[in-house]
DNA sequence: TTCTTGGCGTA
DNA sequence: GTACGCCAAGAAG
């Protein structure tokens, strides 16, 4: 009788709490203390409540909890657990709740002094095992997935991430099941509980042995044979601690239940005390919820929260997906019918699918729709037959399709809704088809969610769905045999097209009121959205390379690299690769013998920068010759030679694409070639920016944003002697040199330079004394007398990390968020690189949206004034390339220089001017 | 073939 | 100390 096997759901509360305090933002109850951490303990029991009457849901439950004392795991090994840092202070006052959330569940609570709750939740699933129970843990905890079973008789529910793990997800994660899982662990250590495992061996490594040998033992015992010098001698130095380590995760189960397993049944949970323990707290989106439905809330429409915590996206929403209910289009009918549709409804939502190719040829596969949740349907365009003789799959002729979907497309009553706008607009733009009124699902995330999660379709989707796309690889294939999607057979193109357009249409509908809620519309409407059609077009735009002149200089870098290359492998005694971080230590200081320290984690030498100019300061003279290889190196492979590889045959020119939503603080980021990174600050490397030319009768024009970040902090902090030295002009590191250190030395000008780029980045005492090469106190001397010198900006650093603090994220001045999940993390490391970043956002951030903000307003404005041929080519976060027709020159930096600097206006006002420097002449470098 | 690491170019 | 993207080597598959 299947039905009535009892299912016990162990819940493992104590590490519940620790990540729920993590990843859940503040919040205070009626009392003013701090709960955040109660809140979401709470929201998990009354989410494990909800499925109480459910199938396969809990007759029988119970919450674990560490007791807080040592256990014999300490006897055993006194190092275990040993630099566990104290339980945040706000945390700790929270600890004795969860007995009284629990409590109020009228759910058993057991703790059990010298064992420790992993150890409970073993005996208890032997016991309801051995009952021919089945039991469910309720945990992430990846020491209990040992406990696992492959008939499915014990399974886990991270309630967290809303992941069930059996026996499948642990041989997904790890390489072994849930039996050998305790020999991977062993192996690799735990650096949180300080189990020791094995040095040098890490999650892969210990999965891929286990998997190899059996066992921890068999691996133990072919350690001697194992091929890899280093990773053998780890294995026979430290096979004691593998096996102590096998012992400190191995779950043991020696003592008597507590509590019989019958004690734990549950039939329902009472009203009360459920509810005097809401009220208490003042839960009132639970409390809500108990209106009317007993203890339980209904499944179907949901409250509307009253007060929700602030974490935005909530929880993932589960939908059912069937790929086999997409439909193929190609009959003219049939999709008008489609397009009647959407033009009747006023929404569509659209994705395109590229044929495979690059840049400029790239072209059009096919077209997918979505009318509605599931309604969605592929309209193949450009799909080949894989060989001469036949005429491909039944499919509509490109351009009658296009020309069904044109007045639908630029029909600006009809809302197209599309992930990634930017890049199907410029694909339909090569049709001669400009999309009117569109929607960006990705921009919206960007908006909503920058810093916290992807924007990536795929991830979104798994995401808010918890559903997994048809991943491309499944149509096209993957490495060697990869296949155009436009060679794609069209049933698997439809499944995978369609689902696209499917996904974007649910998305969209999922987040757009978020966009108002959370005060994103701004950021989305006015900065981001608009800029959609102006960076399409400069990506179709491109710029002028002068191929022959990289030529050049690539046969000059390398004739002048092979020069090095002698004179290297002649004081190393002969050849080896010097572009080899690794040999090229083994070289310096095994057999040249010179004097250095180790460093990085993988106990490699460095051979870094740093290092190298330490040991050219001691005379090794190789080392200056190392260091010119390595310039000499980079410039020729990254840019000269990259370059020219690059230039399009189509245009002669350069297409970079910009991503939209990749940097976390709002900038662009450029990739394919990486026009943001070219060389500039070394003579020999500025010669690369010589390449970029000016078509036939026109010039490079640059503008650049003089000191705009240390002028938004000047304004952000409020002080005044840097706003007035900004308002006159002043030179702003002399008077900051001036203020903090009383003179206006070069050298103190320049220590000044670098205080005031360590502010914008987040500073520390540590960092800036690496930076500057002094001691720690003295760079904590440095910062102290500037904060002195500007208090202002002191406060701003503080109020700014309460406020991060506080909401989870940062804001630019334009609105723009970026969220921080780490500003409250108990790991040092993670918390100071939060911290750090949640100074810079702001301030990068709001930059990004000025840019951002002039970008969209310069094509109107060179119109208006005229000049219809100036073209913006590039941005570089402060700088806009552009084309101008000779003649235009002046005029077209008249206006640029306009639109940039009023860019923050009429939404922002800025009490710093913002200065913008331009130059024009037949190439990049000059004009720069 | 695909992933990770060390290194390095820009703002 | 912030924010990126790209490259070669080496390791893993």
């Amino acid at each position: 009788m299947p039905d009535a096997q009892p299912h016990l759901y162990l819940v493992d509360g104590s590490s519940y709490i620790f990540r729920a305090y993590h990843r859940l933002p503040p919040l205070t109850n009626r009392h003013g203390m701090n709960v955040g951490a109660v809140y979401g303990y709470t929201a998990m029991l009354w989410k494990l409540a909800e499925s109480l009457s459910k199938a396969d849901g809990p007759t029988h439950m119970a919450v674990i909890l560490d007791k807080g004392s040592s256990s014999f795991r300490n006897e055993m090994y006194d190092q275990y657990k040993a630099h566990r840092p104290p339980a945040p202070e706000d945390l700790v006052p929270q600890m004795p709740l969860i007995r009284v959330a629990t409590r109020a569940f009228s759910i058993p609570c057991i703790e059990q002094a010298g064992l420790e709750a992993d150890d409970i939740i073993a005996c208890y699933t032997a016991a309801a095992r051995e009952a021919g129970w089945k039991v469910t843990i309720v945990s992430s905890d990846k020491d209990l997935m040992q406990l696992i079973e492959d008939d499915g008789s014990v399974d886990m529910l991270d309630t967290m991430n809303d992941r069930h793990i059996d026996r499948a997800y642990v041989v997904d994660k790890f390489g072994v099941p849930p039996q050998l899982l305790g020999d991977v662990l062993a192996l690799m250590g735990d650096s949180v509980d300080n189990v020791p495992g094995v040095p040098g061996i890490g999650p892969k490594t210990a999965s891929q042995l286990i998997q190899e040998h059996g066992s921890l033992e068999a691996v133990l015992a072919a350690a001697d044979g194992i091929k890899k010098p280093k990773l053998r001698q780890n294995l026979l130095e430290h096979a004691d601690n593998a096996r102590l380590s096998r012992e400190l995760v191995r779950l043991v189960c020696e003592m008597n239940l507590p509590e019989p397993l019958e004690a734990l049944e549950l039939k329902n949970i009472p009203e009360e005390p459920l509810r005097e323990f809401l009220v208490d707290q003042g839960f009132k989106t639970l409390l809500n919820r108990m209106v009317g439905q007993g203890s339980r809330p209904s499944n179907g429409e949901r409250p509307a929260p009253a007060a929700p915590l602030p974490m935005g996206p909530g929880e993932a929403e589960a939908i059912s997906v069937d790929r086999s209910a997409y439909l193929t289009i190609s009959d003219a009918a049939i999709l008008e019918e489609w397009l009647a549709e959407a033009r009747t409804q006023g929404r569509v939502a659209i994705d395109l699918q590229g044929d495979g190719g690059h840049g400029l040829a790239e072209g059009l596969a096919g077209v997918s729709l979505a009318l509605a949740p599931g309604r969605a349907a592929y309209v193949p365009l450009g799909h080949g037959g894989g060989d001469l003789l036949s005429e491909g799959p039944a499919q509509l002729k490109l351009a009658d399709g296009l020309k069904l979907l044109k007045p639908l497309l630029e029909d600006e009553a009809v809302l197209k809704i599309a992930h990634n706008l930017k890049d199907q607009q410029r694909l339909l733009a090569d049709h001669d088809i400009a999309v009117a009124a569109g929607e960006d699902v990705m921009l919206a995330s960007f908006a909503l969610d920058s810093g916290r999660f992807g924007h990536g379709l795929d991830e979104m989707v798994k995401r808010h769905f918890e559903h997994a796309c048809l991943p491309l690889k499944a149509v096209c294939g993957t490495g060697q045999k990869t296949i155009r999607f436009g060679d794609a057979p069209i049933a698997a193109a439809t499944e995978y097209a369609a689902e696209n357009a499917d996904m974007v249409w649910r998305l969209w509908h999922r987040i757009e009121h978020r966009l108002a809620s959370e005060k994103a519309t701004r950021v989305y409407r006015m900065v981001d959205l608009p800029l959609v059609p102006v960076v399409g077009q400069m990506e179709r735009e491109g710029i002028k390379v002068d191929r022959a002149y990289l030529a050049e200089l690539s046969e000059t870098f390398a004739t002048e690299t092979a020069r090095l290359e002698e004179v290297i492998y002649e004081v190393a005694g002969g050849p080896f690769t010097i572009g080899s971080p690794q040999q090229l230590g083994q070289v310096l200081y095994d057999r040249l013998g010179l004097k250095g320290g180790r460093k990085g984690k993988s106990g490699a030498y460095s051979t870094d920068q740093a290092e190298l100019e330490r040991l050219e300061a001691e005379g090794v003279e190789v080392a200056r010759r190392v260091l010119e290889w390595r310039q000499l190196t980079k410039l020729r492979v990254t840019y000269t030679d990259a370059l020219q590889a690059q230039i399009d045959p189509k245009s002669g020119r350069v297409h970079t694409r910009y991503a939209l939503a990749a940097a976390q603080t709002g900038r662009l980021s450029s990739n394919d070639p990486n026009l943001q990174n070219i060389p500039i600050r070394t003579e020999i490397g500025a010669r690369i920016r010589n390449a970029f030319i000016a078509e036939e009768g026109h010039s490079l024009l640059s503008a650049d944003y003089g000191q705009i970040e240390l002028r938004l902090a000047a304004h952000f902090a409020d002080v005044p002697e840097l706003k007035e030295a900004f308002a006159r002009g002043d030179d702003i590191h002399t008077i900051t040199a001036s203020q903090v250190f009383g003179d206006t030395s070069k050298e103190s000008r320049n220590k000044a330079k670098t205080i005031n780029f360590a502010i914008l980045y987040g500073i520390s005492a540590f960092g800036l004394a690496g930076r500057m090469g002094i001691g720690r106190d003295e760079a904590k001397d440095m910062i102290d007398r500037y904060f002195e010198q500007f208090p202002g900006i002191k406060n701003y650093i503080s109020t700014t990390l309460q406020q991060v603090r506080e909401c989870g994220f940062s804001t630019t001045l334009f609105g723009r968020k970026t969220h921080f999940p780490n500003i409250r993390s108990s790991i040092m490391n993670l918390r100071q690189g939060a911290e750090r970043a949640a100074i810079n956002a702001p301030i990068q951030g709001t930059s990004a949206d000025i840019i951002k903000r002039a970008m969209v307003k310069m094509p109107d404005a060179l119109a208006a004034a005229g000049l219809s041929g100036t073209r913006m080519l590039l941005s570089v976060h402060d700088e806009l390339v552009f084309e101008v027709p000779h003649g235009d020159e002046e005029r077209a930096a008249q206006v640029i220089r306009d639109v940039m600097a009023s860019a923050a206006e009429p939404v922002v006002q800025l009490d710093v001017p913002l200065s913008v420097e331009v130059g024009w002449g037949a190439n990049w470098g000059v004009a720069h």
